[in-house]
DNA sequence: TCAAAGATTCAGAAATTACTGAAATAATTG
DNA sequence: CAATTATTTCAGTAATTTCTGAATCTTTGA
């Protein structure tokens, strides 16, 4: 095994770990590593000797990536199996994951939290006083990161960087 | 059961099922919702029982809790047993847990990138150029993502809102 | 200084999550 | 259209995480 394999080993394992800091887990993790250190599209097998894991696993894991968004199916003329890649633009591939992140935690705890008030508001007399301002407070927050989220993702990110740069009169942010 | 105390219920079972979004685990999610929506500090008995969890389970959450900065004990004056509460301002809230998980996550997962970079430098010839190009792109998006964090973490939230707001053009963000 | 109340710890149990591998299914080709 | 190769599925198992509850430790106040 060379330095360089050894390298790229540790890079893979680490990212595995911090797969939580996705939302994925740790095989789904380290095959997104390893497709995104790797210049060309891998097969399942090559997924499965690289990462000393099963077939299914394999199988499994890049379903769910895929339906993330982040890995996607290539077609290699002259040979039969299939091939996966990822998404090697990085702010590319951070906008896919907040945008799926926002959809499947976000959302619905807005969503919560909205019924929430209207079952506090609708209850006799000044009961749940309290319980209102509470919801209403984290409502409220987790609205303005909405409103926040949307308009980042209607910019580049360039674009967020140079305005951000200069808001923050951090230098090399762009701009 | 009255209306209030169900509306109560579901928020918290939902929070709990949300955890994963900040990083911890259903107990502690669920005891934090619960403090967060209680007028008045609770004792690990209160806990207990809302929460139907063992004594043992509302310890060791409590303390993660406590460690993570988000709950803090309460002493009562003529109370023997102890009490608890948690922050109740969002903002400051979601601050600390922010400081917790770049702490936790994001500065090993640059370290691991900065090494892998220094180690990807000292090998012979042009050897690893793709991978050195992947790693410098993630090391990149990561630190600016710091910088960004540093500097907004400098700031209030309501300047920060206010700033956003007038280079998002979005009405309601402050300012 | 000791009994009672409260808090913590942690070994084992329960629950959850992830993984394997073989069988089923699908796709490709001669 | 069979034979071959590739992929998916999923029941069973393994690994991991979380939780319980009894034992232990700590604090209080009489």
């Amino acid at each position: 095994m060379s330095e360089l394999d050894r390298v790229k080993e540790r890079f893979i394992l680490h990212w595995g770990e911090m797969g939580s800091l996705w939302g994925i887990n740790r095989t789904m993790a380290q095959i997104h590593a390893l497709l995104y250190i790797s210049p060309r599209p891998l097969s399942a097998n090559d997924l499965m000797e690289e990462l000393q894991i099963s077939r299914g696993n394999v199988s499994m894991a890049l379903r769910e990536l895929i339906a993330w968004g982040i890995v996607s199916r290539v077609h290699i003329k002259g040979e039969r199996k299939e091939f996966y890649t990822t998404e090697k633009d990085v702010w590319k591939m951070f906008r896919i994951i907040a945008r799926e992140r926002k959809r499947r935690e976000v959302d619905p705890t807005i969503e919560i939290l909205r019924q929430s008030m209207v079952d506090l508001n609708n209850l006799p007399d000044n009961e749940g006083q309290y319980e209102r301002e509470r919801i209403e407070q984290l409502l409220n927050f987790f609205e303005t990161g909405i409103k926040i989220y949307e308009s980042l993702d209607e910019k580049t990110p360039d674009s967020v960087l140079k305005l951000l740069g200069k808001l923050l009169q951090v230098k090399g942010l762009g701009g």
